[in-house]
DNA sequence: TTAATTATACTCAATTTGAGCATAATAGAT
DNA sequence: ATCTATTATGCTCAAATTGAGTATAATTAA
């Protein structure tokens, strides 16, 4: 209708690659020049005269910068107003406005231990394996609790993102919990200026660049979420595991202990690995290996795992 | 990195604006100008230096142009290809290139009928409340069968998408039986040039402009996924409800015929809504009028239905 | 040979689902 | 006034699924 306004835009395709890493979930990122030296998810220029679809072009740059063998492919979000939420970092480009798509990407190896940042660096207070993490007490309820005061709306979000004061803990809302502590001032990356930033800095999870920590959030609960319904740990799995290195990878992403018995009568139920006759050799008894059944298809609309949680979950 | 090719590009912001009138789900749609006059989804423009985020873009124009009031909207899928897919339609800047981001809003109402579109006009394979549609295999099966071959993909993708041919129905795949049948050349939008188009025209359901079946598609596969986890079916209902009205709607936009008393037992037992202490009155046994419980929050991260299946399911 | 470790098989109660019958309250027809 | 069609609601019951546990098997390291 009216061309008043600059319609025009630079898309950047950036991406969550996630990978498992003995027991624990990571995530490539790139290094940062900036004076902060924040880490940051890799990201590309979109160019829709060269590639005829944003996920091919994710794929090309992809595979050009990191020689990864990156497998599933799924797009997340787009992000309208990075500029405006991250105006601390440096901005080259400020007249120029970019609208960031966010990718997960999930790759099976990862190679170049250093380039790999664990998620639960990012995210502590995600990972429940070994009990409640101590800084959710000891820090950011608290600080959360106070800034909700006695507004009710914010007492409402902090209870259905934290399961403050009742007790509950959802895995999946990683990033409705992120953009609580952010609106609370609670992360590095709220902070406008260079101040402030000393004062929060380390605590509450390595931040990332622009708004790289969101994006990764969004991965994370997207890809938690997607685990109950579909078959993607064996995107992250070799071609033949166990069923223990399956669970422990689950447990990883999740961030969560399951029951162990459970687990495999969901996994055997379900059909999705068969044996593929050899033994592994550890240390205890050797356990069977297995493969992914379903290796052919790329649109696996397969029925996934009910996730039988363990204790740890609640309290 | 190289600055050779353009990365400029327009963004669309595309919205699947639904409803649902008696026992219909429809769709907000504007006429076409062109010469096949197939309906399209609204769409405007997306300013990035006029508006901070592409929802806010998005609500503006809609109340602007529609002055509808759009309660629930998500974000679904970010297209970059819709130039090369559509080919067909006219296309006046061809060398500028699109980027169109869908959405999926709820209203409540649905005033001015002739501009909402049944959805089950256009995905006529959709609707199972009266059994399994016989377009399926009077028409479409067959024909996706002869195109399938012997390849062993598309077989599988077959089997996956539409439960060929061991009888399963997933209601949520809509967008890959749809993507199916585009590459299959079963559906308008798929043909290139306008004597092939005349050809199908009106089977197989009405077609749209551009990639706007797909975007809906996206936008039924997603409120049918979302129904079952989150309580979004009350975005769609007026204050106060029978219980019968919220199970007709849900059953709209399933496609599927429900189990009365056990969807009532879900509803009960999420404790999603409440009564209103009034009664409807109407043929039969005048019906409790009751209202959602949780209208203080956006943010809903409730339990939402489990939907409790009838028979007509399978077969 | 023993202990530690890991894998796997099996059990059992509690809960949730799928499917059905029975009964209640109304409007309209006879 | 009474019957009938229609819609609403209460209740039951078997089957399946889940959550949580015990018991036992096959290894390695001490």
């Amino acid at each position: 209708m009216d061309k008043t306004h600059t319609a025009s835009v630079l898309i950047d395709l950036s991406a969550a690659i996630v990978s498992v890493r003995g027991d624990q979930p990571v995530c490539l990122t790139v290094p940062d020049v900036s004076e902060y030296q924040t880490p940051g998810l890799p990201f590309g220029p979109f160019y829709p005269d060269r590639h005829r679809t944003m996920e091919i072009g994710l794929r090309q740059w992809v595979i050009e910068q990191t020689a990864l063998d990156i497998g599933y492919v799924e797009q997340l979000y787009t992000f309208g107003d990075r500029g405006r939420r991250s105006e601390g970092a440096d901005n080259k480009k400020e007249n120029e406005h970019i609208v960031s798509v966010g990718y997960l990407a999930l790759s099976k190896q990862c190679p170049q231990p250093n380039q790999w940042s664990e998620w639960y660096k990012h995210f502590p207070w995600e990972d429940w394996r070994e009990g409640r993490p101590n800084i959710l007490n000891q820090q950011i309820i608290p600080y959360l609790e106070a800034w909700a005061g006695s507004d009710e709306l914010r007492r409402l979000r902090l209870q259905q993102a934290f399961g403050v004061p009742d007790k509950t803990w959802n895995d999946e809302f990683v990033l409705d919990r992120y953009e609580l502590m952010y609106e609370a001032g609670l992360v590095w990356e709220a902070c406008a200026d260079g101040r402030q930033k000393e004062k929060i800095s380390a605590q509450n999870g390595i931040a990332m660049q622009l708004d790289h920590r969101r994006i990764l959030a969004t991965a994370m609960s997207r890809l938690r979420a997607k685990l109950k319904y579909r078959p993607v740990v064996f995107e992250l799995m070799p071609s033949a595991f166990t069923l223990t290195h399956v669970q422990k990878t689950t447990e990883a992403i999740l961030g969560a202990v399951l029951h162990k018995q459970n687990f495999r009568r969901q996994l055997a139920k379900n059909e999705l690995v068969e044996p593929t006759g050899k033994m592994s050799k550890a240390r205890g008894r050797p356990a069977e290996l297995f493969k992914f059944k379903h290796d052919e298809s790329q649109n696996t609309n397969l029925s996934g795992l009910r996730i039988p949680l363990g204790k740890s979950r609640n309290f």
